[in-house]
DNA sequence: GCCAACGTTGGC
DNA sequence: GCCAACGTTGGC
């Protein structure tokens, strides 16, 4: 099993949200990044855990749990002309980008703020944590994956 | 809203 | 294939 931190804008698609899907479970459209698709389409595995992360909000950190409920399957919203993630390069019978389904899983009793990540210093290698670091998929190590998780169900700071 | 750090685009 | 210009990300 692999471990990874998705990002996503909660003013945009909140964790939250994604719980209040049916199934709790939602297709991750809108990645326009060719790293990011690589790691979508070739190696995220049905269940694989992923830490759930807001950003460009008032408090920036990790905020739950989620798995990969879906593997790997073309992105429609690319083919759609009234989409905001439409591209005219990908068409359905060569698509360009690709995406996968997440599912919630568990909420932190609180939130892992980036603040406090950084002050961790089992997590300094953290992707995450890197200068100018902006991918919105990013793959963490099960060790990060247990120590930001240990933070974020233990209720005290 | 600013701006540093990236990624992408397109002329050459 | 280089690289300047431009767009985007995302913390602050």
């Amino acid at each position: 099993m692999k471990y990874w931190l998705m990002k996503t804008e909660p003013e945009t698609y909140s964790f939250d949200d994604l719980k209040g899907e049916k199934n709790q479970s939602a297709h991750w459209d809108g990645v326009r990044n060719y790293q990011a698709r690589n790691l979508m389409r070739d190696e995220m595995k049905l269940g694989d855990q992923v830490l759930f992360y807001h950003s460009n909000c008032k408090i920036p950190g990790v905020v739950g749990v989620a798995e990969v409920s879906r593997e790997s399957y073309p992105d429609f919203t690319s083919w759609d002309k009234d989409s905001n993630y439409f591209d005219p390069k990908s068409s359905e019978e060569n698509p360009r980008w690709f995406m996968i389904d997440v599912k919630w899983k568990k909420a932190f009793h609180r939130i892992v703020s980036l603040k406090e990540l950084r002050d961790v210093s089992e997590l300094e290698g953290m992707k995450l944590l890197q200068r100018g670091q902006r991918l919105s998929v990013q793959p963490v190590t099960e060790a990060e994956f247990n120590t930001v998780c240990e933070l974020g169900f233990h209720d005290e700071k």
